[in-house]
DNA sequence: TATTAGCACTTGAAAATTAGTAGTGCTAAT
DNA sequence: ATTAGCACTACTAATTTTCAAGTGCTAATA
């Protein structure tokens, strides 16, 4: 455990470099304090012993370790206020009624994205208690048409398939079976339900079943995949910390690969989450800060992703205001 | 005009800087050419003269400038044959039914773009020649509802819209007049026929008409946009021309402005052109390749943009390879 | 016993110097 | 018209110098 002052002077570095981004030195920190510089440097040679502070090399000024920044979220972090500018902007975004679930997020994220200098991810996915509303489809021509699916949230997916040789006939009784079957159904059973309940009936009716089955089957499984949104991903060039080619090559390709997003930023915790440096599957040099959303419609991620010299309180305020504001 | 061997030296230096990113120097053309390095520096220094190369510094190699580009592209160039390795590739590409053209094209484009560490740009939108084939729409709640409209080639499109105090009624009339009335009509020309043929007859059926109206205005107005898709922007990261901050920062600015490359980008004419620096409106770094496709459900533009120094004759072989291929 | 003044020492960053090299333009000879 | 030869230029990379920021330790102090 810490003593009072100790705590008071791993937070005035921690809160110094995180806006400085250069290593502090004892003179600096003595002037909030009052003691000497020679007495903070003691401490701080403590606070390094404990393995909360690093130098950079032997005579430079104090750099907070993970382990630091990890004691700061843990014990030294006290919440922000939101500044009200801030908060106003935001709101505009909410109160704008005609934006659906996911722009929403995407512009106001866009938004802290711009304000913060980091970057910021929208992971969206249907939720799990989303229930099949209807499928349709539209013909084009005699190989291909369209297949329409909606949920009883609204959300709707087209895709357009090729089916030769099947009749348009053969195609309706399918998906008549499918409506009167297992509309109702949760998104993410449908797919068992598909192979369980109709594979075996259309079976009977339709010549090329197997064709028609592989087809609903793939519509319905695109349906229910991922989908993520990158945002304000040049803000981050903006961080002192990507400041050379390969660095920034580096981070970069992990953003764009949708996939590898998918995984290592999915968070299921309800509460706003915090993975700064190793923690974190993304990139050992970055601080991921991230929370699940759930809403009747649809459930997913939210998630900043910034240096781990990163404004932990203002971020870890604006995701709880995202996230109150997005579930009501 | 320029004598045979100011054509070779400057083909010389042009290709081989393409490829070097250095400054070229006069040992290096006189090994290919058969005469001293010091005729080479006379030439080259006519070749100045005429603006077709530029020192860095007083003692430098020389480096194409502009107008050297713009020449070479003009009249030394000359079509390489599609290597078959590349060609193979774009041709499983191609082969791959499944794929819808936009699909289709981001993939080969980015297959190029890594080929080649350019950027693609994909700027696609309903051919003008599209017709609207049906509006479909599916109540969710009492407020809420899914207008979705299909065109004849099979793009589909969908829109959550808000209509309060408007029965189901009233919207399914609205949505049988226009199934009656403007089915078949070119996309870009619904909007007007909507407001000439639908908005003066729903006045008589519908209360809150002009709420309809608008509402299925937007989600026309909404359909027939552009959309664009930036394609392996960091592999432009691998250019030596972009390896600092700053530049980096400017050229992405610009590629994640979606408008702005919609203005600069689109491209009506059908030949590939070639825009150099300043003679393109994106950046008077890059050089922009590009040309107009059109198939018969879509039209748009494809377009590379790379370094000035860039692989003139490959970019334009490969580009011609896609044309073609996604004419067909 | 905790604090502090003071000083020797370390290191990196920036500026200045040096050395080397790739290339030029010009002149005079071929 | 071409070319050998040479003086000259300016960049690059390596090295050295200078400087400031900051440390750790020791001895004095409250």
């Amino acid at each position: 455990m810490l003593t009072e002052r100790q705590s008071q002077i791993l937070k005035l570095i921690i809160t110094e470099y995180i806006q400085s981004a250069r290593p502090v030195g004892s003179n600096l920190i003595c002037k909030e304090l009052n003691c000497s510089s020679a007495t903070v440097r003691n401490e701080m040679a403590s606070l390094e012993e404990l393995g909360l502070l690093e130098k950079t090399h032997t005579s430079s000024g104090r750099v907070p370790s993970e382990k630091g920044y990890r004691y700061y979220v843990d014990h030294l972090m006290k919440p922000k206020e939101l500044n009200g500018e801030d908060m106003l902007k935001l709101q505009i975004i909410f109160n704008n009624h005609q934006l659906e679930l996911t722009d929403c997020l995407s512009e106001s994220l866009k938004l802290i994205s711009d304000m913060t200098n980091y970057t910021s991810i929208v992971l969206g996915g249907a939720s799990h208690d989303n229930k099949l509303k209807e499928i349709n489809v539209i013909p084009i021509d005699t190989d291909n048409l369209i297949v329409i699916v909606v949920t009883d949230t609204g959300h709707v997916e087209n895709k357009k398939v090729t089916l030769k040789n099947v009749s348009l006939e053969e195609i309706k009784k399918t998906v008549n079976l499918i409506n009167d079957l297992i509309v109702g159904t949760p998104i993410d059973e449908v797919s068992s339900k598909l192979e369980f309940e109709i594979k075996p009936i259309i079976g009977r009716y339709v010549k090329e079943h197997e064709m028609v089955y592989n087809t609903f089957y793939q519509v319905f499984k695109d349906f229910s995949s991922k989908n993520i949104n990158v945002v304000g991903k040049n803000n981050i060039l903006k961080q002192p910390e990507f400041n050379n080619i390969e660095k920034i090559r580096d981070i970069f390709g992990k953003l764009d690969n949708n996939e590898e997003m998918i995984n290592n930023i999915t968070e299921e915790n309800n509460d706003i989450k915090i993975y700064i440096g190793k923690e974190n599957k993304l990139d050992e040099e970055v601080t991921v800060i991230k929370t699940k959303y759930h809403t009747k419609d649809q459930e997913g991620t939210i998630a900043i992703v910034g240096p781990k010299r990163m404004d932990y309180d203002r971020v870890v305020t604006l995701l709880e205001f995202i996230k109150e504001n997005i579930e009501k």
